[in-house]
DNA sequence: CTCTGGATTAGCT
DNA sequence: GCTAATCCAGAGC
């Protein structure tokens, strides 16, 4: 698994289609399978560690395969699996997941009255799966929030798109979706 | 210190 | 399609 993150997350990035995030929140198993991720890197001005390593940024130039989270327009949270070497500033973005376990608990913590789907939107599942900065820069392979890989091999059909949502290096496709699946945020692109 | 705008979302028109 | 909600990192001075 480290082998396969500590590659450059544009390569990362459509590789954890088909993976789950399982989250242990009061002893509970709430979990998805990852459907919608987005590539970052330090290169790339659309990524907060352009512009250098700082105190919001640290986990991403951190070790493969922990999480940075951030905290965006005052009230959302999002999550990024952390790639490439140490020291070097790349994450994955999760954008949207199929809700697997834990649906009724992630109902409650979402807290809404439309039938908008659960986890089809970064912050969305965040909410979902009660992830915020405290989860800062914890090491995936551990509860309470771990990345594990598919259960079976199948070959998915990928769809690589511009990334949703930034103003700059917007030519990148480095969105990648399961063609067709229901739970990705935006299904036409 | 002050200012700007954001890897978003829900709810309304 | 439009915008309020609501915080804070980063930039500029």
């Amino acid at each position: 698994m480290i082998r396969l993150l500590s590659q450059p997350a544009d390569v990362v990035a459509p590789q954890l289609l088909g993976w789950r995030l399982v989250r242990t929140f009061k002893g509970v198993q709430l979990s998805g399978m990852i459907v919608e991720t987005e590539a970052y890197d330090q290169s790339d001005a659309a990524s907060h560690s352009y512009r250098g390593m700082t105190p919001r940024t640290k986990a991403m130039f951190g070790e493969p395969g922990h999480a940075y989270i951030y905290f965006t327009y005052g009230m959302h949270y999002c999550v990024n699996v952390v790639t490439g070497k140490q020291g070097h500033g790349s994450g994955v973005l999760i954008r949207a997941v199929e809700p697997l376990e834990g649906i009724e608990i992630m109902h409650t913590l979402r807290n809404i009255q439309s039938k908008a789907n659960l986890t089809n939107g970064p912050a969305k599942l965040c909410q979902a799966m009660a992830i915020d900065k405290r989860l800062y820069g914890h090491d995936l392979s551990q509860p309470p929030l771990q990345l594990l890989p598919p259960k079976d091999a199948t070959k998915l059909d990928i769809t690589a798109t511009t990334r949703v949502g930034i103003s700059r290096d917007t030519h990148r496709l480095w969105r990648f979706f399961i063609t067709s699946n229901p739970y990705v945020s935006l299904p036409k692109h």
